[in-house]
DNA sequence: AAATAATTTGCGAATTATTTGCAAATTTTT
DNA sequence: AAAAATTTGCAAATAATTCGCAAATTATTT
């Protein structure tokens, strides 16, 4: 069974109000390590974090580490992403939406699976900002 | 200037010739070490195809090295594609339905980037053999 | 076709991200 | 409160990727 752990709260009270935003496991620690937890445990439970699907990797063009993200199961689950690549945040589309776009995949002999994949391209506030 | 190099024809032939799939730099080496090519300058040339974006970095969950995919500029660049979560192979939506696409998502105030995504899900081959 | 300049290669060593072993600490169960 | 189960922090180990440098290859100039 799990134990409900200080350092796991505090993981995953970070993901939460970062929903939108990706990290590296060396920017989350440099964020909490203030609050005295450990690299192995920040490691270690993003990791249990990423197996239980509550947090998805991510891979950056031109760096070696790799990136997370919280998908909030309440929330989230079930929902497809876009992230913007410029200003890192994260919305998600409307059931609606979602809908004609299985619709057109399905089209394509392909089933999309909304909770492994992220959309990227441009917010609209990144796009007025130009 | 770039240089024309044995190696280089070697890993881009290895990529074109599977297009479809996702190989880790290790993989990739395994293929081509008995051409004699060394691990440097397959790591070397998967960055510098990285940066040409002509290969894509996709991370996977439980795996701690990067994997990578080939971008062909001609009949992929601009394409959005669809990646097959069981047997790793990709296709891409065809133009008519990549448009609707991204009315789907300007309507969401994103404008999604074909090049940097990479829809994760099921193929019918693999959907049927269930 | 030599000679020179520019770039890339392969090797091994260096880095760096991530994992692991283990004793001590913490959390749950009895 | 004691025992059992799990997690933590640390430091050391591992593994993926990058880097330095001399030798090799490729392009350019003479």
């Amino acid at each position: 069974m799990e134990y409900k752990t200080k350092q796991r709260e505090i993981l995953l009270d970070f993901f939460c109000k970062n929903e939108d935003v990706s990290f590296s496991a060396e920017q989350i620690y440099e964020n909490l390590k203030s609050t005295g937890i450990s690299q192995s445990a920040v490691y270690r439970n993003i990791r249990a974090l990423e197996e239980s699907g509550k947090v998805r990797k991510i891979a950056k063009a031109g760096s070696r580490e790799a990136f997370y993200q919280y998908v909030d199961l309440d929330d989230c689950k079930g929902h497809l992403h876009m992230s913007c690549k410029k200003c890192g945040k994260t919305t998600h589309l409307e059931d609606k939406e979602a809908e004609i776009l299985s619709k057109i995949f399905s089209k394509s002999n392909f089933e999309i699976d909304n909770d492994s994949t992220v959309i990227y391209g441009t917010c609209k506030d990144c796009e007025n900002k130009k």
